[in-house]
DNA sequence: GTCTATATCTTGATAGAC
DNA sequence: GTCTATCAAGATATAGAC
């Protein structure tokens, strides 16, 4: 039985949408249907539960916002290094500033994590993705010798606080140069007369 | 007629926990009223409404987390200025990991003020005060030559940013030396020989 | 696949006695 | 101040016809 139909994705889409309006609890199937132009039970169908259909819908958004979907350590030459770790966060910050629902649904998802493990673990792997991809980029920076090794596990962790936390700060106040800070955040991790052992 | 009891205290204690445990959609009146020994119209004599208590919570939440509440500027002096600020982001981290509820509660505000407005700007405030707090830190040590000017705002930007999602970090990984990291950040943005314009 | 009808539970809130 | 009793609304979920 193949349940990848448009009436499924048509209940996802609109679920993200709803969820980012009003919340998890308050985007009730009764409201889902009603803006699908289904009947209630009609979901059941292609969900097995409310909680089944919020999980897939989290797993989707997870496995768009991993640290490979943007940072793809291939893709950085020793010449261009910074310049180019500075566009490519350029483009995750333009990324989610482009999705409206995107950071509202974040929020509910993390409100979810604090007493959910299923989701707490999911983020937790996501957020280890970022910390040691960053580093991983910066160990590669290393051996091309644009940055020292000392204090690169910190520098690294600088960086993913930063960019992680840019897009929460944008959803509250929107007349901040963001893109500056990070542009700055990469010019002080590259410094070349940085910090020594 | 005195309505700072005993009673409503117990009240505003037991649904901080709450909140934290089970969200606010299900720290319903009846669970908190349970919770606390008494009927749940009892806390109908303390509060308006649902609506009216959580709001109390949230502004008592906020006034605890102020800027100025850790970082005060006339501490600061010349000679140690980014020792004590390193020290200062000591404090704030491990009073935050000291309350087991804390990042929880604050979660559940976050997804409450993506569609509530009073809530929104309540945070706005908060998270301006941030911003422009680090700004103004920064300027007196730029006063005391201790830093440039350039890139100046950058720099307490991204002081903000750390210090703020460190918290968030640390709920879901305590395996990082978060303590290191901002004691880096502050390393970075005070290197003598800094960018400049 | 989609519907109508309905069961069951939980919620915030009120009435009114003491 | 605190209680028992109760209401109306909204939630998830199921039964069963088409």
């Amino acid at each position: 039985m193949e349940k990848n139909t448009d009436t499924r994705l048509a209940i996802m889409n609109t679920t993200y949408q709803l969820i980012a309006e009003h919340g998890i609890q308050k985007a009730s199937f009764a409201l889902i249907a009603k803006e699908v132009g289904i009947s209630k039970p009609s979901i059941y169908y292609y969900f097995d539960s409310k909680n089944d259909m919020i999980y897939q819908l989290f797993e989707q958004f997870c496995s768009e916002i991993s640290f490979q979907h943007f940072f793809n350590a291939e893709h950085f030459t020793q010449e261009q290094f910074s310049t180019q770790l500075i566009e490519v966060g350029f483009q995750m910050i333009q990324e989610q500033a482009n999705d409206p629902y995107f950071g509202n649904v974040m929020k509910e998802f993390l409100s979810l994590a604090a007493r959910d493990d299923s989701y707490k673990g999911r983020f937790i792997e996501l957020q280890q993705d970022y910390l040691k991809g960053f580093e991983q980029l910066l160990l590669k920076a290393a051996d091309w010798s644009l940055i020292p090794l000392y204090s690169l596990t910190e520098k690294a962790h600088i960086l993913a606080l930063v960019i992680d936390n840019i897009g929460n700060f944008m959803m509250l106040d929107d007349t901040v140069d963001y893109r500056n800070i990070w542009k700055t955040a990469v010019q002080l991790v590259f410094l070349e007369d940085g910090l020594h052992g």
